[in-house]
DNA sequence: GTCTATAATTTGATAGAC
DNA sequence: GTCTATCAAATTATAGAC
């Protein structure tokens, strides 16, 4: 694998774990037996690292949502596998959403990184809203604006109280409104 | 009022806006126009200063609601309470929590600051659980961490974008269920 | 309690050789 | 692309005077 990819992935790593300020050229270089200066030339500030960062996950994610729902009919069965794609994530790596944990840190995050944090927000909320209007729903954004608050909110309560019990009775309340009433 | 008090209150709303590791004993000390050697009086290492915030923040939060509610007598009364206790918070100094942020980030953050974190999410959930078990809800447990959860998600995704409609709507999910139907 | 002084370490970043 | 060398600045922290 090329240098800016493994470099990507292991600050990916460690920014979900710690956050922004956390990660250092030094420890990223360390991991990679190379040097901090190395890293300069394909990330020249930190700045440019960090938008390629969010850059990078949030294309690859909604490829990953692309790909799992382009075979599916019904938006019920968009956001199962929507919200079963978050889950999956989570509790594979055991990590939390890299643009949950910089959006907690939205402030003091430079402007470039926090705007493409932004527009991830965004664009997750427009295509929630897209498969709650097709359900004719009375209010489809703010429903989706809950259901895509409430994900990034169980991992972080999730994670830090390590109970991951918590990510899986939210994730089941967005997906208990499709099921049949018995 | 007393420099311990006022070096929290720095703290608290500088750590709220860019997370622990943003936060240094500098920036600090020069708002309050003293050295940054003298904040080592009151505490020692940052991992103290992180506790004492996380437990005086806990504590603050705790009594807020314990005095809002003290006087209402429906389980019902008390959760919309406790929502609009949020709400305010949030609104009017525009913050996220404390522990929003802090949980985003909480295995890069010291063992102590950490566990104190996870205790003010276990608290608000024991005491959003038992208000749930007051209404005979079917689930009292997992109602309490996807409510908690969502109030968590809404204020990162809401100030991350901007777009104060978003707590709106996630907080009024939670009230909504005590509506009366028309 | 706050100061000066200082230390040790870490950090983001650059210049220039290979 | 990666290295060595280096830098300026920032950061946590301590010792000891006032």
């Amino acid at each position: 694998m090329d240098s800016a990819s493994q470099i990507l992935d292991i600050a990916e790593r460690r920014m979900r774990k710690a956050g922004f300020n956390a990660v250092s050229y030094r420890d990223i270089a360390a991991e990679m037996n190379l040097k901090s200066a190395s890293l300069h030339y394909h990330f020249p500030k930190k700045e440019d690292l960090g938008v390629a960062l969010v850059q990078r996950y949030s294309e690859r994610f909604e490829a990953l949502v692309e790909a799992d729902t382009a075979d599916l009919e019904t938006p019920q069965e968009k956001i199962t596998v929507f919200v079963r794609s978050y889950r999956n994530a989570f509790e594979e790596d055991g990590l939390v959403c890299l643009c949950a944990v910089l959006g907690a840190e939205a402030p003091g995050l430079p402007d470039p990184v926090a705007s493409e944090v932004k527009q991830f927000f965004e664009r997750m909320i427009d295509w929630l809203t897209a498969q709650y209007e097709d359900l004719s729903f009375a209010a489809p954004r703010a429903q989706a604006q809950s259901a895509i608050s409430l994900l990034q909110g169980a991992m972080i309560v999730s994670s830090a109280t390590g109970d991951e019990a918590i990510f899986e009775a939210s994730a089941n309340t967005i997906l208990v409104a499709f099921k049949p009433a018995h």
